[in-house]
DNA sequence: AACTCATATCGTCATTTCGTGAAATCGTGT
DNA sequence: ACACGATTTCACGAAATGACGATATGAGTT
């Protein structure tokens, strides 16, 4: 075995945590998300009317914050939900500072 | 005067927070930052060698990740020592935890 | 003052990201 | 099967980012 107990902390941040980062690295995006506060599920289209976007631009932003591990979504008929991921949210952020704390 | 006590969540995370996020959200930087896990202190020069990387490259990106609250530098005769700010980084990771919060 | 070393800044180019409209896809109802 | 409404995917130009070499600045030395 490589290591025996526990990882003192990786050497880089693994690719979920670069991709948490990237998608919460821009000022839209981070606008989109202040949109979910308080457990709000909004459709792309109602995202794309409250900031005055295109609805691909929406489509877009909502997928990268997807990827990123901040939202989640389920469809309804012919309508996409999406809704903040509290619990991967919350796991990104303990990798992070996980992250951080090898570094300082 | 506007608020009274505690602020729920800034709608938006602020610039300080979003320059972090910015300096964060780059592989390119990540290294840099591994460099200086363990507290070492390191010289503009030493990390452009050691990431096989531009000397303006290194300068550059050290700048960013300063500027970020990530690290900080310390002028000794001609040669210029950054190393990771504790405090700050933990600071950013606050106030990055506040605004999620906020969204979920 | 002239010289040298380490770093910072500038100008440039390649790459990436952002936002948009057009077209394709998916789920539903007729 | 067809049509529709909502979303996603695609292709494109515009803007931002990243890396480099060349040049300028800062600090110390002779």
């Amino acid at each position: 075995m490589a290591t025996a107990t526990t990882d003192p902390a990786p050497p880089v941040p693994d690719e979920t945590t670069a991709r948490f980062l990237k998608a919460l690295a821009s000022g839209a995006r981070q606008q989109v998300m202040v949109l979910f506060a308080g457990g709000s599920e909004l459709s792309v289209g109602e995202v794309a009317e409250r900031l005055a976007i295109g609805q691909s631009t929406a489509s877009q932003q909502l997928a990268q914050l997807k990827d990123g591990g901040l939202l989640t979504s389920r469809r309804e008929a012919k309508v996409v939900y999406y809704r903040a991921d509290k619990e991967r949210i919350g796991a990104a952020l303990d990798r992070l500072r996980a992250f951080l704390d090898g570094c300082c």
